[in-house]
Parts: C-alpha cells; sequence; structure tokens
DNA sequence: TTAGATGCAAAGACTTTGCAGTTAA
DNA sequence: TTAACTGCAAAGTCTTTGCATCTAA
C-alpha cells in the first residue's frame, strides 16, 4: 500500500459515491495529491477492478465508466437520462428473479447481470427543466 | 448508393446475423471486395446506427460491438458465455413490463433498454464440453 | 453537372507497457 | 534487502478526419 494508491482509493471511494471515468478519477485524484499519474492509476483501478470493489460500467459514453457501488448495493442497475445523462441506480428484485430463470431455461448458470434503460425525462417534459440541467 | 456501401451492407446483413466489430465486418467486406476500405466502412456503420439498423452493443470484449438482429426482433437481449464467449439473444416480455414499471417509477419515459447477463455453461459443467469450446 | 462519397494517411482519444529509479515491509 | 510499485514517455489499439479525387444520379 502506497501513497498513489492511498491517493486513488480515497479519489474513488471518498466521494458521494459517483460514478466516473478515468479521467474524471485523475482529476479528483490531483486534487488530493498534484503527483498523481495516470498510469498508476489505470493500473490501481485495473487491480480494484478485478478485485471486485469496482465494476466498469458502461454508460454509453463511449469510455468505460466506473462505479464504486457495488459493495454497498451488490444488485443495482442503471437508468440513464437521454436529456440530462444523469444516471440513476435502481435495485429491484422481481428483475433479478426473472434474469435468473432466463438464465437457467437457456442452459447457463448466472454469472452476473447488467441492465441498462435510457429514458426520458418527464420532469423536462412538464416543466421544461430537470435536476441536472441547467 | 455507392458500391463501397453496398458491399458493407452485404457483409453486415447477408450473413447469418451474428454480431461483429468492426474489424470483423471489414474482414467480411474484403472478402466480398478486397478493395473495402476501413474508413468508409466506420462512416457506413455509423450512418447504419443512426438509422437504427445496426446496434452498437457492448459484449464486454473491450470493443464496440454491432448488431445487425434488431430489425427482425426489436427486444431481444444478450447472455453472454463467459466460458466459450458465445452470445444467445433471447426476448422476455415480463422483463420489458418490469423495465418500463421501474422507468416510470423513477419518473422517466422508456427510450430503449438493454440486458446483458453473464453466464456459466451447464453443458460445460456436466460434460466438460460446450458449443463453442472445441 | 455536382453534391456527396471515397481512400489514404495523418491525427485523435483512450489505454497499456518497457524501463530505470523508488519504496514499503 | 528486495519484491513490488512508480512515473515517464513511447507504443498500441480503435476510431475519426482532412483533403484531393471520384462517382451516382
Amino acid at each position: 500500500m502506497t501513497r498513489p494508491r492511498q491517493v486513488i482509493l480515497e479519489a474513488a471511494f471518498s466521494d458521494q459515491g459517483d460514478h466516473f471515468t478515468a479521467e474524471e478519477l485523475f482529476e479528483k485524484a490531483k486534487k488530493i495529491d498534484t503527483n498523481a499519474s495516470l498510469a498508476t492509476l489505470y493500473r490501481t483501478v485495473s487491480l480494484l477492478v478485478q478485485g471486485g470493489l469496482l465494476h466498469e460500467i458502461d454508460l454509453g459514453k463511449g469510455v468505460t465508466s466506473y462505479d464504486p457501488n457495488f459493495i454497498e448495493s451488490p444488485h443495482h442497475n442503471h437508468l440513464i437520462c437521454v436529456d440530462c445523462s444523469e444516471v440513476i441506480e435502481f435495485e429491484d428484485q422481481h428483475i433479478s428473479v426473472l434474469e435468473d430463470c432466463i438464465t437457467k431455461r437457456l442452459g447457463f448458470s448466472p454469472a452476473s447481470k447488467s441492465i441498462q434503460i435510457k429514458a426520458k425525462c418527464d420532469k423536462l417534459r412538464q416543466t421544461g427543466a430537470c435536476a441536472k440541467l441547467n
């Protein structure tokens, strides 16, 4: 456990727990310690992903995003607002069960599951504004 | 409608309808016409995606894959075998309905949905072999 | 005829890696 | 002490783009 790794851990997990890309995490890390290095960051993130502390997720940005919240809520999924790009985490027992059924029906055993829902903000439609826009 | 585009369309849709990466599609295209160009391929694929004829999907390869089968089955999802990497398409009405409920509960209107299930091959476990391995 | 498509090669974005120097235990 | 980590810069992979040329309609 070295200083550079501590910095990256802090940047990844001490926050309110938002998703981030490598570049965004790098920005956070530099605020903690100016010396932060991208190479070490990629290497550390890779270890965290392997260790299950961080999940790679595809938020449709064309870049890999990382999700630090699977420790607290291991079964959550993501809804992405196509208007404001906000990402909302949700969990649903019924869907999990259904996914397991489908998997077994197809002759497999579940390993991991992920759902992304892209959706439009009702609030924006109704009021012309939504949480993140403006 | 030019020859290069015809070649790419043929490569993308005339097959048994498997998923492919840009590079894989390029190989198919070159078999049809040796002159195929990657630049044109990316440009054409981009148009097809915009037009809804092709869907970008994340099969966890680290590269974007494309799915030509959303015209026939617009609501299908993917199960990816972690053993043999086979990709199986499935459709399930119940899940679709559930997803819509969740979306509305969160204050959104559904735009698009995608599910990826990673799973282990029962067949491999039982018989030591599966469809794609070997 | 001409707006739009093509192909090349160069550029870009993101990520990985070789290597010499540094450090935690 | 030493196996492991770091940081730099170079390299690698995938994708996009500028530009001169070509082509479908």
